[in-house]
DNA sequence: TTTCTGACA
DNA sequence: TGTCAGCA
């Protein structure tokens, strides 16, 4: 049988977020959230860890920063759906990346970084 | 098959 | 952050 109720692997987070495992694991490292083991090692969500990254990743995926999503998810509120979240750019610059269906090495786009100072 | 850690681009 | 190696 399953471990307990409501428990999640790393895989089912990542589905469940958008995020990818290896930013999962990066946060985890950050001390952003906090699963537990199982006797073998692997990572498992509680509800509340999912919840917690589901927000963050509502933030990143509307241009936040990281350092600001994290900063944003002590102020996300139950009654705030998610998807009504305002995104960054309505809250700051534009983000260079959203106007160019282009990857990340673009000499323009590259300028513009530079400009804004943006890692 | 999935996840884990470490490491490189 | 993506991705690969080598395990468990």
């Amino acid at each position: 049988m399953g471990p307990k109720p409501g428990v999640v692997s790393i895989g089912q987070v990542a589905r469940a977020t958008g995020l990818s495992e290896r930013q999962i694991r990066y946060y985890e490292r950050k001390g952003i959230v906090r699963p537990e083991r199982t006797p073998g090692g692997h990572r498992v969500f509680r509800p509340e860890e999912v919840e917690r990254l589901k927000a963050l990743a509502a933030w990143l995926h509307r241009g936040y920063t990281l350092a600001e999503a994290e900063a944003r998810l002590s102020e996300t509120r139950p009654e705030r759906r998610l998807e009504e979240l305002p995104a960054r750019d309505a809250v700051f610059r534009p983000d260079p990346a959203s106007l160019y269906p282009l990857r990340g090495h673009d000499p323009i786009l590259r300028r513009i970084r530079e400009r804004d100072g943006d890692g």
